[in-house]
DNA sequence: CGATAGCACTAAAACGTATTACTACCTTCG
DNA sequence: CGAAGGTAGTAATACGTTTTAGTGCTATCG
């Protein structure tokens, strides 16, 4: 068809066109890819250069109506589109962003955040046609290397940074190396790149608020990785909660594993005065922790109620079912896409965008302490050996 | 450093040196990336042509080692390295592979699987350092337009495909287009390319032939999205089983979320005879449809067993932890990612690679019969009002 | 001792597109 | 009617590498 057209236009000898689509083809091209084509094949079907071929294709003016469709029209029916790579080379954009993570890759699949995030910024991002490269590396250093690599290759047009630590020397570095990027992180501030922000702190507030209002005053909170900033921020709030809220929080730090999670509420348990309300930093150890109290025969919410920080599917599935922080993941990755395309195509300066703070989701895994206290002696008294150690004589 | 080793050579006039690096910088570069170096920046700086720079980044033989050395200095302490897009339009590999997923976007945060899955394939390709491109799509139409467009842009070095489903029409196409791929399915041909394959057919049987060991005759399957490939493999065994082990089974289809699953699990409950056991395709609707069992006062493993199609961290957190196939999802990713490097580096012949068969774990939610029997009268008086339609007597 | 071979390196030609400057042609207007 | 201005297109150059075909030079061998 378009040959055709091409043929009724009559500026170029048409025994020629169909002969020489493919000049350069190799004698060697056996099983290889079918046919390479170049923007002069489509010129030369079209009976025009290769640069109304590039004008045609860009949307620029200088060419009439007619001549622009029948060009599209045959790099549409050849399947053809411009190199990526020679556009690239041109200045143009690669259409595609980068997030590196620097987690024991076998970690990943357990944790749904980040699927759900990825999800997110991937839907936003799709819509523009934009792909997302994703590399999983060991450890800071590798990221940090990997940053550097790409930046010399050009490899994206940009960069999402997550799982920020204290002090973490990747802002600065990307922000040197001119990568247009946006940050993941849970303050307004202290950033030289542009970043999305979710306020732990408020939604810290808002599960000790609770607890409290159910008459808690005994708070355990298992934490995840010490050195990310969002787990200081909340670790701070609890801090602040003690002085403002008066209540007494013991907290321990963990991996974010199940086993661990296991583990944190077992010793929780051994602790004096025993604790009758749980949180959680995420949601597989707000299960683990609430199969192992099940299992020592600690009344849920009966004698603990728990609250996780991190809602999922698996919060709804337990019993009881989860209390639990909820948030939209899956809307914080398209927020964090659409801050990122602004910043890659812009270049504004840096600024802090908020997502909506996390709510609290009410299941049946809290309740008010009386509750509790009815049965806590009785439980602490069958508890008790394991803890005599601590000379804590057994409540009666 | 890398200054001094060149002007200790002396070839050129050092003065020169230093103050022509950046010599292209644009007047109007006030904030933009720091300064983009070139290979013929490298090449100045280490007395030499920008051919010798290339032969060192490439390991080509043609060099001193003395030369080779001081020219991958100076670009090391300079982070030069070759632009990506100019290797690639020189026929370089794009070191990047691509994955592209048709579902709504929403459930890929729920299934763990992929996100093992992903990180495994990662893992492996990150140490070749290989990115990879996740794009997520609408549906399959939107699926190969991507493939296409991909093909022309010379995007990606190879394609991962997954989901495949009766009759796909994505291999014969990505075949057609000329991309290097693997397919991840359940058969061990039927595809012009290479596949890793599970044996579906194999796994179903174990889980079949246990719960048949178990005494159980009377079994409910809640499958997953019946299009899919692996799904109807798993049902043609069943079919199978039904005649070869004299089973009964009843099938309910889903779309693996557990509200479906929870709803599969209802009926499959009102139905009569009503089963002994019930396998769900994914852990999901495991749990959820445990969650109902449990609501309903069914007890799990005592009246109904029930065993999950793809384990997860999720099905040893429920009460009791629940029966699985395992397999392990990462190592399922790498392996794919092995085989796609293979096909990539050498476009071998298809072939057809086998995974590891899932290994039953059985959890504390499957029993024998027996134990099923003792209670069933009993739950069949208390269910038999709604199923008393069939006219099956209850069991005594 | 002259021819040969190997070594270390370079100049120049790709790769496939986007862009800039330019041309030929056609209108329009004073 | 000639100049100005717009339209539709082209030729040539640039992007930053890799690669091919050399070029001197030194060491080796018959």
């Amino acid at each position: 068809m378009a040959c055709r057209e091409s043929a009724r236009r009559g500026t170029m000898p048409n025994d020629q066109v169909a002969s020489e689509v493919r000049t350069s083809s190799p004698v060697t091209d056996s099983s290889g890819p079918p046919t390479r084509l170049r923007s002069t094949d489509i010129a030369r079907l079209a009976g025009v250069s290769v640069s109304a071929v590039s004008l045609a294709f860009n949307g620029r003016p200088g060419l009439s109506d007619a001549t622009r469709q029948r060009i599209l029209d045959i790099a549409e029916e050849l399947n053809w589109r411009p190199h990526r790579a020679a556009r690239a080379l041109k200045g143009a954009s690669n259409e595609a962003i980068g997030i590196v993570i620097a987690r024991p890759a076998q970690t990943l699949g357990v944790e749904p955040f980040f699927a759900q995030f990825l999800s997110g910024l991937q839907s936003r991002l799709s819509s523009n046609g934009i792909a997302t490269q994703l590399l999983i590396v060991e450890d800071v250093t590798a990221q940090l290397a990997v940053y550097r690599r790409w930046a010399a290759e050009h490899r994206v047009d940009g960069l999402v940074l997550l799982d920020l630590t204290v002090d973490d020397v990747r802002p600065q570095l990307v922000a040197d190396l001119g990568i247009p990027a946006v940050v993941l992180g849970s303050h307004a501030d202290m950033t030289p790149l542009t970043g999305v922000w979710v306020d732990d702190h408020a939604a810290m507030v808002s599960v000790l608020e609770y607890l409290v209002s159910l008459g808690h005053g005994h708070i355990g909170y298992v934490t995840g990785v010490t050195s990310y900033q969002h787990t200081q921020r909340r670790l701070q709030t609890v801090d602040e909660g003690r002085a403002t809220l008066g209540i007494d929080v013991t907290c321990v730090a963990t991996d974010y594993s199940d086993a661990q999670g296991a583990l944190a509420t077992r010793r929780l348990m051994e602790a004096a005065p025993r604790c009758t309300a749980i949180i959680y930093d995420n949601d597989i150890m707000s299960a683990a922790g609430l199969g192992v109290l099940t299992e020592m025969g600690v009344q849920v919410p009966g004698e603990v109620s728990i609250v996780s920080f991190d809602d999922s599917v698996l919060m709804s599935l337990t019993h009881p079912p989860i209390t639990a922080l909820t948030r939209d993941t899956f809307a914080l990755g398209e927020l964090t896409a659409t801050e990122l395309l602004r910043v890659v195509a812009d270049r504004p300066a840096p600024r802090a965008v908020q997502a909506p703070t996390p709510r609290l989701i009410v299941r049946g895994s809290t309740a008010p302490l009386e509750s509790a206290l009815r049965r806590e002696g009785a439980a602490i008294v069958s508890v008790a050996p394991r803890t005599s150690r601590d000379g804590v004589p057994p409540v009666r």
